[in-house]
DNA sequence: TAGATTGTTAATCGATTAACAATC
DNA sequence: TAGATTGTTAATCGATTAACAATC
């Protein structure tokens, strides 16, 4: 799964880095230090070091951070200095609101596809994309040569969405169902759900 | 943060973990043992265990636990043994599915107040809600008492937003914008953003 | 130059796992 | 009882931090 050796807590704050940095472009910041960086995403500036260094030199002592250069060296380790299609399943309110979400394209990821079971939602328009039939997702998603796709269907469907997906040669899934997927080892799972950020934070209230 | 010493990564374990339950209370599962639920949620059994005992014996040697005491154990713990009242930030797409969705309920939260910014959308009905004027916020939701908040407002209004709800008494914030939020340390925020799990996938694929 | 900040090493800190006595 | 599984301890493993020589 791993296949760099890079720990993968180190890969998963990465995409941290570059959000930050664009948004520091956003304000027309073109430098900066790992103590910046550190400041602005509450992490130590040792270890934003430390985790760039697993990548290469990309600052210059005494001068910090190119903010442009790092930004291209980020989007090129995690594989977005290109765009990735994506498929949605499930065109239910929160699958409207993705499909719609303007905020994929300049991250490396735009939707291509988008699937549901419901009769009286094939066919019609949404946005940009006609929805099509879930039971076309395998033939679709292997025409397209799509690797990565998002769930957002009812928990009880979920898993065999996701088996579809898998069947259809899906490497990366996006889940927003809040159940558990069980899928080979060679596809990766990342989960999105409201709730389990809600209950982290009351355990801490009152 | 942290007033009882229990490491916050365990914490955030534990909604996990009741998440799991519930799903094996749907599937009519009334008893588990650490090895189960380790397996489904893809953690080891001892650290389910070890994570458990930091807050009691909820388990029985030779048997395992059983599902709805653990279920409600963890949701004493957690404090979603009760209602937390929510408001509601951003009624474009996104603040729609989530003003319509119908899983925080049964989780331990109810959505009480919708704002917006738009002269358009104030006014407007948004499933069971009224949009209200944000300029009304802090006034409403101090009159309220709430302490939970999601922010789904467009990134550069994510900031001013959160300042908004710090002065009207929040104590914990959903972002599901794009920025990192600057809040005083005794309020929590946590942060849900599909292009940063995109990107981590990403990663590790071709 | 003097000041600042990198990349990296070694030390610290914390989290996970293995193992097992206790016991249901 | 015999088998299973807990709660917990000690050992291992890995991640974070502190410190600093190198150098822009």
């Amino acid at each position: 799964m791993n296949q760099t050796g890079i720990p993968d807590i180190i890969v998963g704050r990465l995409p941290k880095y570059l959000r930050a940095l664009q948004n520091m472009t956003s304000g027309g910041i073109v430098k900066t230090s790992s103590q910046e960086l550190g400041n602005y995403l509450g992490i130590s500036a040792a270890q934003i070091r430390k985790d760039l260094s697993q990548f290469g030199e990309f600052g210059k002592q005494g001068t910090g951070y190119s903010v442009p250069v790092l930004i291209q060296e980020l989007q090129r380790i995690l594989k977005v200095d290109r765009v990735w299609d994506m498929a949605l399943v499930g065109a239910g309110d929160l699958g409207h609101a993705i499909a719609r979400y303007q905020g994929f394209i300049d991250c490396g990821f735009v939707i291509k596809l988008v699937f549901d079971a419901d009769p009286q939602k094939i066919g019609q328009p949404l946005g940009t994309f006609v929805i099509q039939d879930i039971a076309d997702l395998v033939t679709a998603v292997q025409a397209s040569n799509i690797e990565v796709a998002m769930i957002t269907v009812p928990p009880q469907a979920a898993q065999s969405v996701a088996d579809l997906l898998v069947k259809a040669g899906i490497k990366a899934i996006l889940n927003y169902a809040p159940v558990t997927l069980n899928v080979p080892g060679d596809v990766h799972v990342q989960h999105i759900d409201p709730v389990i950020h809600l209950q982290h934070m009351t355990y801490y209230l009152e």
